[in-house]
DNA sequence: CTACAAGCTCAACTTAACTTGAGGTCAAGC
DNA sequence: GCTTGACCTCAAGTTAAGTTGAGCTTGTAG
């Protein structure tokens, strides 16, 4: 099939709403991926922006680009990617997504919690009381937080 | 009432799991506050543990100290918070949580959802097709994102 | 009463994620 | 064929969120 149209990285930056600079970047941190025209410019497939789209909701939602671009590894470098490849991302981070979800719906009804129970004191507090696990088998650090 | 046993910055450091160094920090930021004792050093009262468990959660799941420190103002800074206090807190981050909840599992299930449909082409992708309405209002930017 | 762990302040360093700027190249329109 | 906007590289600056270290003070246990 023919080649649909390459994207210069300014068209690239105009689309996906992500500074030229950011995109630099984003290629120098190995999270996308161009080839060169002779004259030494970058040109992408137009799959790049479907990983810029998943670059921008995750860290929207608070995942370190060290993370999405170890994610993004699931994900062929040459090729647009097949259905296989985005079952491979999706079920490779499904888990570190929902643990994300289940931490945020716990602070959002936690605080709603602490409202109903009344309870003034931290030692009681159901938000607490879920990381009381945690803080019997280790050190101090991550009680309070959703179990890991 | 006798006040209860107040907490030395070591103290909370430990049961928070949060190192001394960030507690200066929170507190140089508003996020915390203490007062001082005849030698000059910080006591804490015991509701600075839950302000520091919410600022670690909400941390967490990739909201900004600022964020949080707005957040943080509807809590009394003189007395441990009352039913009404939290109250305010949870009304005032409740929508904020609910978009960061919904665009986690956007990401989430897009995921899936590219996958179950099979689309290649990112023009198609449901994942995108949410910030179309977006895409026409304004500049390039925060498309592809959920809707604020 | 003295040793020494725990505190204090302030400045400087660190990492992540970019942005800005300088200085130079490419390519599309007139 | 040249001008002008888009690109290129590389270095340095920026903001957030802390950490580390130096130099000095406090408070508690023996």
């Amino acid at each position: 099939m023919a080649p649909v149209t390459e994207l210069t990285v300014g068209q690239v930056a105009m689309r996906s709403g992500v500074a030229v600079s950011a995109l630099h970047f984003y290629e120098a941190r190995g999270l996308i991926r161009s080839h060169r025209t002779s004259g030494n410019q970058r040109r992408y497939g137009r799959d790049v922006l479907r990983r810029v789209a998943i670059i921008r909701v995750a860290q929207e939602v608070g995942i370190s680009l060290a993370e999405i671009a170890a994610a993004l590894q699931s994900l062929p470098e040459g090729r647009t990617p097949t259905r296989e490849d985005w079952n491979l991302l999706s079920t490779a981070w499904r888990d570190s997504l929902d643990q994300k979800i289940s931490q945020l719906k716990k602070l959002r009804d936690g605080l709603t919690d602490c409202i109903g129970c009344g309870c003034m004191s931290i030692d009681k507090c159901p938000l607490r009381n879920k990381g009381d696990k945690l803080s019997k088998q280790g050190a101090g650090a991550r009680r309070l937080l959703v179990e890991r």
